[in-house]
DNA sequence: TTGTACTGTAATGATTTTTATTACAGTTAT
DNA sequence: ATAACTGTAATAAAAATCATTACAGTACAA
């Protein structure tokens, strides 16, 4: 098997939550233990995540005392593209086998397999950056 | 956090493997222990998801001496959506949280999660759908 | 009618991945 | 100086995934 890192995780959900309480206090920067508050998860994992976002343009951040973190841009400049860049691990269809070299079918299939995944994550992607952050979020509230 | 099994996984590669196999071998019914050989993986769980593919209506099997398995209809009649959903677990988006329901985002979040997690997978499942197990398996050998 | 070659399935263990927890150095406001 | 933060690492716990073993049941074939 090939055992890389894979998207099997809750990260997508943590990081559009954590864009979207954001961007209900536009004037505020909040802190983690905040934004871990209304998650129900440890902050260190926040800011775990924050630092991801903010590695990705998506936030910005403020250090010592009265700090804390804001969003980067406007909220309909971030698409939902964008945050799946950001937290992706590897393939929405999941991973690969190395299969045996001595039969033919194992020999190629994975090459067909990356055509078919790269498709289909593309597929994805498209539906994705057709949401911006702004809009996912007028529902809520 | 929701704990529910997830599609962190190898089973769509495998289990297209397998009816890739099967599609190159159309006249013989094949046997866990090939199948196996051909992925570097242990028989039992190749016969485990021969059982899955089963429950799907994609293979037939066969008990008993010079039993095995062959695919339960042609080729251009299976679609990767086909197999996709016989493999599906969780959204390729991964699992959401748990959030606080005393703040009004966490409250309503996971509705909303809710509608762009399956508007994406309906992207997938669509492009899964344009490709059938004979098309996939015309470039390989 | 007995042996052989299979499927079908469960139980158990090992490994990998994911999440949680703790800790603390560094930064900034007051 | 102290308090309130970020940033990050180290470690542990939990969950998901994969591997292994075992064996009952079925069907063919001599």
């Amino acid at each position: 098997m090939i055992f890389i890192t894979v998207m099997n995780n809750v990260r997508f959900a943590t990081a559009l939550h954590i864009l979207t309480l954001h961007y209900y206090m536009k004037d505020e920067m909040l802190t983690s233990d905040l934004i871990a508050g209304s998650m129900n998860v440890n902050a260190a994992i926040i800011r775990k995540e924050l630092s991801n976002l903010r590695k990705h343009g998506l936030i910005t951040s403020k250090e010592g005392k009265g700090g804390g973190t804001a969003l980067a841009k406007s909220a309909k400049e971030i698409r939902l593209s964008d945050i799946y860049n950001a937290v992706r691990q590897t393939s929405p269809l999941g991973k690969k086998n190395t299969p045996n070299p001595a039969c033919p079918v194992g020999k190629q299939i994975n090459a067909e397999l990356d055509i078919v995944y790269n498709d289909v994550e593309a597929a994805m992607i498209k539906k994705l950056s057709a949401i911006t952050l702004a809009a996912f979020c007028k529902p809520i509230k």
